[in-house]
DNA sequence: GGATAAAAAGACATTTTACTCGTTTAATAT
DNA sequence: ATATTAAACGAGTAAAATGTCTTTTTATCC
């Protein structure tokens, strides 16, 4: 229902909010090893994220990735928005492009109550509230 | 959160069902034009699923698709797993194997509700419901 | 300042999904 | 029977998602 990227940079960022406090930094490659994904697919998404600003990072030795307080924050609709470039949750499921309660699609009633809970479960949530 | 595939099959099939006791054929061109959807595209999605006899089809002058009051009965689930080999509603958001109430994801208590809720109506609803 | 470690950047490869096209097969009407 | 019509089949193309690799940049330690 997300995409793949979606999901690394959902997995990687609850583990980092795990580490906040610890003052750790972590590696891609650690990072990698412990989520049990490609290290640089993993690395790809989490400099998408970095430039952003949805997680922090430092160069060289003893570098790697962290969390701040206030990137706790974010959503975890927003990260899936950055990463995927659009909210998949707000859509039609038919793709049809006024699709609403007054002229709905074949499915749009059977949908549109699970669609927005989703919606709002992850406009809601924070990547530091995870776990 | 469904293939596009998945989302012409349902279009057409509700279309469809809505012809039904009409004694009308309707042809993959005329589908195409008035679902707006690309005819070869339409074929091919058409043709796996009359394969699987979820839809009638005749070849030839008058020929076209068509549904028996049987095959009204498919479930739009039955319909989107044909289409895309797989139950995309019955799998972890995250992907993790085993990911349960018990030992659940970062995210497994915040969609598991809605997902459940998704596949029941998915499950239930069948073809000829629609609309 | 030089060696080293790690992220950033960007080009490349693979796979999946989406979509097209040309030919064959089958049914119908005449 | 033959022409015509429309689906079936199969190969091929395009685009997007996924994943890899190499080089460059930047920070740190000595």
């Amino acid at each position: 229902m997300i995409s793949n990227a979606s999901k690394i940079a959902i997995k990687t960022l609850a583990y980092l909010a795990e580490q906040v406090g610890t003052d750790n930094k972590t590696r891609a490659q650690e990072l990698a090893k412990t989520l049990d994904v490609p290290k640089p697919y993993l690395s790809k998404i989490l400099q998408q994220l970095a430039a952003k600003g949805f997680v922090s990072s430092v160069k060289g030795p003893h570098g790697g990735f962290y969390l701040t307080h206030e990137q706790l924050d974010s959503t975890v609709m927003s990260v899936i928005i950055e990463v995927e470039g659009k909210d998949r949750f707000g859509l039609c499921m038919l793709s049809f492009e006024a699709c609403n309660n007054a002229q709905p699609c074949a499915i749009h009633h059977l949908v549109y109550k699970e669609k927005e809970a989703l919606r709002k479960q992850f406009g809601t949530i924070t990547i530091g509230a995870l776990n």
